[in-house]
DNA sequence: GTCGCTCTGTTAATGATCGTAACTATGCAT
DNA sequence: ATGCATAGTTACGATCATTAACAGAGCGAC
């Protein structure tokens, strides 16, 4: 009931914020959130920029929701990642791989996501953005689990103790395995932010080289293999 | 000859960059990059905003030095911390400690240095910058040295090479060594830059337990065990 | 059909930012 | 004492985000 209802100017509206969030996102992709700008977002609709606050309460909530799209559109590049594999443990690797890639082809968005603070809409936007970065870290904890036990052997049990409190809820992922994929999701972050920042470019070693050990380095961890973690 | 010049005005030049850098510092560690403000740096000094631009190009120039005087603060407290402990592994622990202990005590420093492009002064400004970052990583790199030849089992030949070239004239760090140095830098990197972002806190896990057994992981490796990597 | 309300857009104005231009005074060397 | 590089000023222009005040269109109620 009450469903069916997109009373005209609702579907104006969304197509309006739709167009505006587009022309940040292309903004926000070329030159980086330092760079989207209200007023170049109103001029390239050519309207006028107090209007766009009919839409976004300012430029850091506009900011916000374009995180969220971010982290949506991360997950999704994921999930099909992970999605055309068939094995379990290349499920893995592809889904790392699709990582990188992304982060790569999206560097200023990837930034967005990953290394913004959205100045004063930090906690303001948290219940928005929150959900939109769990799906992503889903995606990776899922192929993760499927791709059977680690190892985890030194495990803390305080540790242990708070990742069987968290997420025990709704998903069915022991602890051993929450930690395994958090380590290593952070890990691979680690990599793409170094690389992305710049800093590994100094030492002038293969980035894509260098992450591809990483990746193998965690596949032999999920074999069960006792493999060397450098 | 010509060395025991410091010409007054010389001094004073010396002196009033100081001041300015001190002045954009504490406003950096207030606030963030974002909000260092030439106008605010002016007023606090009780000067034109115009004037700052006889010491520095402009806003962007001012970051960059910036970040060279992160970098060097960092590396120096990691080097004390170094400095402080006697056995050779123990001093690898007291620099990761070291190492997400400043980053927490001085997020926005920490940003600056590690996820910021610095706009257009991107590659002006590298060869001030990446002495300075290299200085930082070189005490992670000594330390790990010290601490023995870790097993390097998986080490591909291509990185291996790439490794044996660079690096390889000033300082007489095997490959593998450097290998392992590079990867567990930019493990505990990923780790402190999710906790700075607050991705980690939705997960409700302890960020410091997780650094910890992740301390624990590359120790194990130094100790030439074939610890668990998860 | 008309009244009235809400939504959407406008223009105008405020205050902040960085940066440049033109000008003045001081320090310092010749 | 003269002259030049340095360091400072005020004035200005171009952005920017944001608020206020106002005007028209959509749309339901009567």
């Amino acid at each position: 009931m009450a469903e069916q209802e997109p009373t005209r100017r609702e579907r104006y509206r969304r197509q309006t914020v739709a167009e505006i969030k587009a022309a940040a996102m292309t903004q926000l992709c070329e030159g980086g959130d330092e760079t989207v700008s209200l007023n170049a977002i109103a001029r390239s609709m050519a309207m006028s920029t107090p209007a766009l606050y009919r839409y976004f309460a300012g430029r850091d909530e506009l900011l916000a929701d374009l995180a969220v799209d971010v982290h949506l559109a991360l997950a999704g590049a994921l999930e099909a990642a992970a999605g055309r594999e068939a094995s379990s443990v290349s499920r893995v690797e592809a889904v790392a791989n699709a990582y990188r890639d992304w982060a790569l082809a999206q560097p200023h968005a990837y930034h967005l996501a990953y290394e913004t603070t959205y100045g004063a809409a930090r906690e303001h936007a948290a219940d928005r953005i929150v959900p939109a970065a769990q799906r992503c870290m889903n995606v990776f904890l899922g192929v993760v689990a499927e791709a059977g036990e680690p190892v985890a052997a030194a495990l803390p049990a305080a540790l242990d103790k708070q990742l069987r409190r968290r997420h025990g809820d709704q998903h069915r992922i022991p602890a051993a395995v929450l930690h395994f994929g958090l380590v290593w999701w952070s890990r691979l972050h680690g990599l793409i932010s170094l690389e992305l920042g710049q800093h590994l470019a100094a030492t002038g070693v293969d980035t894509a080289l260098l992450y591809r050990t990483e990746i193998d380095a965690m596949l032999d961890a999920l074999r069960h293999r006792c493999g060397a973690t450098a």
